[in-house]
DNA sequence: TGGTTATTTTGCCATATCGCCATGATTGTG
DNA sequence: CACAATCATGGCGATATGGCAAAATAACCA
């Protein structure tokens, strides 16, 4: 694997490392149906606001998500709307495993 | 978040997880192609045999790929080949971040 | 059986990630 | 101006991850 390849998979794997934690994807999940603002989330989520605005900054930073300041507030949105399907897929493997389970139990 | 909920973005997040990580993508892409040993990957790869075995047994562990063992060597294939959609999404993201700093910088 | 190759597993260490707390910055309110 | 609310950032301890090297398995061949 020479540099050029190896810089590639890099920057793919950032991104897939964004959405690597049950957090930021029910952070992607919610942002998918309407935007929020970092209390909304951190209420939603349950953890505290310093965490969630550290996992929004996570998902800004790979553009997946967008942030607007309006007043004191700063709304969430989605940015790439593309990774809904990126986890449909997720789900279809979630569904293929369980398909898996089954056969091996019985 | 409630513990029904809580659990079903865990399994969400294992099996992107799994893929969150530049060799890991490397071997997913490459079987996409056609099924490898595990010495001809880490010949590519350029790592230890013995890192790119657990590399893939995450993979596996995941439901990503599968594992068929012929004589003394194990061939890996592709699983879930949806996964690849799921790429194709991390690519677009990326496009669309070259996008946005091509207009930062004009 | 003994030796060789392919693979997995385990141990160990370096590094990265996570989540809370405390702090600082910005904005809205009285 | 003082005060509260919203966020972002830096620090810190706990935990997870990544990679090599060595030991354990498994299959193959002489």
């Amino acid at each position: 694997m020479d540099a050029a390849t190896r810089a590639r998979f890099d920057a793919r794997a950032h991104i897939v490392k964004a959405m690597a934690h049950p957090t930021r994807l029910f952070i992607v999940d919610e942002l998918s149906r309407s935007e929020r603002c970092v209390c909304e989330l951190a209420e939603m989520v349950g953890a505290d606001m310093s965490t969630v605005s550290k996992h929004l900054s996570i998902l800004k930073n790979a553009g997946i998500v967008s942030a607007q300041k309006r007043g004191s507030q700063v709304f969430y949105s989605l940015y790439t709307p593309c990774v809904l399907n990126f986890l449909s897929c997720v789900e279809a493997v979630l569904e293929e495993n369980l398909e898996e389970q089954k056969k091996a139990i019985s």
